[in-house]
DNA sequence: CTGAAAGCGCTTACAG
DNA sequence: CTGAAAGCGCTTACAG
């Protein structure tokens, strides 16, 4: 592997300069320019990203913390995280934690060893706050911030009120939020904040239930679904806080020989390919998921100098119809 | 951030020794391990991996390559990937891209800058050959080796085997398998070619469509199947090559009045998440994904030293039976 | 068992 | 416009 040294030699030109005209810094003589690009072709030289940051004592590479990669919207998240990242020149590492708070603070660990310029925090239970005053700027996602960090999350109270309105318009009268998991805070808990609102103004019978966390690592919430439709018989209409959640519904639902929307209407949330997938398609809520990824890495990429920046950006969600309401 | 040399300083002793102690190489005596591993604490000191990398001209980086993250399969597989390369002790960086050839040069260019230790190539186009002799091993994922590289794939070949004997011993008289992209040869191929050997055995009317690789992109095959399905009515069973394809599969059946199973049997491949959500749920042919994923991994740290190895190992499918068949 | 020194491949003021 | 030199934070033979 050819180094900036071969290149200096072949040129004839000192190492500074060679590197110079590799970061255009300063000006470079035509002629210089053109030996440096002649010798880097020939000795095919790729430049050390690692000795650079070193040098800089920063590197390139975004940092993203999240709690599945399975899960649609993460896998979506992801995705457009990656895109993101790389179309910015940077070059994106991966650590997957389910929420607890030592692995995460072990990834985030492993983060700073790698010099990571920026993280972005993906949902998951504990504060950001601990995080802060580090070496680098963090921007969370649907996450609780409870301190300085910069956080993007969606309406979910909207989202929350949107669905109500639709369930009720298609004229549910009891009503059953399948949002939060029990024991931990976080932003899709103004899912159900919304939904209550909506039915209250209407004086329609509710209830909102949060499940038990290892439903969520797992993600498989049939057993306690089931067990919500046995023991509320007069359900008629369901607002589930993700797409996996909703589809299950329709599962056990059928297992159950209910009807849906017929007997039961549903509400997802999310909007990831699932929801087109299931029979009837899934009514859901809309989340900008592409929007909300690039803005945080662009808004990461930005609070590189002034690491205090603070904030909260809200993304709109909306309804979207399809067959079970 | 505290360095190696605030710890030299703290403790008193040189830097060789202390990073010594860190590396756990030669003799240290008792007393300067535990002054070290005071000073740590005392300084809150952690590695820099930069720093390290560099000096060992070799990082704790596994970087991977894959076609998409949305699509279970892959995100299934990249799960199972981050979580085998974290539990070794090593970092995961990861690149996405469509199989654009060029595009993947300028990401192998990437895990070269940033001095990967190894890379994991999934699926995509083009041949593995051209990025042997490298500075890093690579092993390959349901692709086409055509060189030296390590590769791992499932038993393709079995898979449209067990597909197509399932949906004879059902009582299909005419079917089709939508398995391959035009103009891309890759292990996915042989499940055709198993497929076709049974339908041969058994003299039962069969055709194997590919479809253009944009649909691969996008992850909509519905206007292809669409047409499949109005150009060959009397067809009354499907081989589809993913769980995404067979989802879109029953859906258009759906629109165009077609029952599933009794009118259309469908058989998917990978069994996801995904072929649970579906109604019916899906019968579909089971690759070992986790197992892929880790033997990509073990194989891959293993290979550090002999650069040449070479290999492919061959996974076992089976049939899942659930409900569209 | 420990220290001194060279080296990994770059960047960046500082001179000139 | 270019060169020489220090420095980024570690590792690793080589002495002792």
């Amino acid at each position: 592997m050819a180094t900036i040294k071969d290149v200096s030699k072949e040129t004839g030109l000192s190492i500074g300069t060679v590197s110079r005209v590799f970061n255009n810094r300063g000006y470079i003589s035509k002629e210089t320019r053109e030996k440096v690009e002649a010798a880097v072709k020939k000795l095919n030289y790729q430049p050390n990203a690692i000795a650079r940051s070193l040098s800089k004592s920063s590197s390139n590479i975004i940092g993203v913390i999240l709690p599945h990669i399975s899960h649609p919207f993460f896998s979506d998240l992801l995705s457009y995280i990656e895109n993101a990242t790389r179309e910015k020149g940077y070059s994106l590492m991966v650590f997957v934690t389910k929420g607890d708070e030592e692995a995460e603070l072990a990834m985030i660990n492993r983060c700073r060893e790698n010099k990571v310029c920026g993280l972005i925090l993906c949902s998951g239970r504990f504060a950001t706050k601990k995080i802060e005053s580090n070496e680098f700027p963090v921007v969370a996602i649907e996450r609780n911030p409870e301190g300085a960090s910069f956080a993007i999350e969606c309406n979910n109270r909207q989202g929350g009120r949107l669905a109500a309105q639709e369930l009720i318009d298609k004229g549910c009268k009891n009503l059953v939020s399948l949002a939060g998991i029990k024991g931990r805070k976080m932003p899709a808990d103004d899912r159900s904040t919304g939904f209550e609102e909506v039915c209250r103004e209407n004086s329609v019978n509710f209830t909102c239930l949060t499940y038990p966390p290892e439903l969520y690592d797992r993600l498989d919430y049939t057993a306690f679904i089931d067990k919500v439709l046995t023991e509320r018989p007069n359900t008629d209409g369901i607002f589930a806080s993700s797409d996996i959640i909703a589809s299950q519904v329709i599962q056990v639902a059928a297992s159950k020989g209910l009807k849906v929307p017929e007997d039961l209407k549903v509400i997802g949330f999310d909007d990831t390919l699932i929801a087109t997938y299931t029979t009837p398609q899934l009514t859901t809520i809309h989340q900008p998921i592409k929007e909300m990824a690039e803005l945080a890495v662009s808004t990461l990429i930005g609070l590189k100098d002034e690491k205090s920046a603070t904030g909260c950006t809200i993304m709109n969600v909306s309804l979207v119809k399809r067959g079970t309401t």
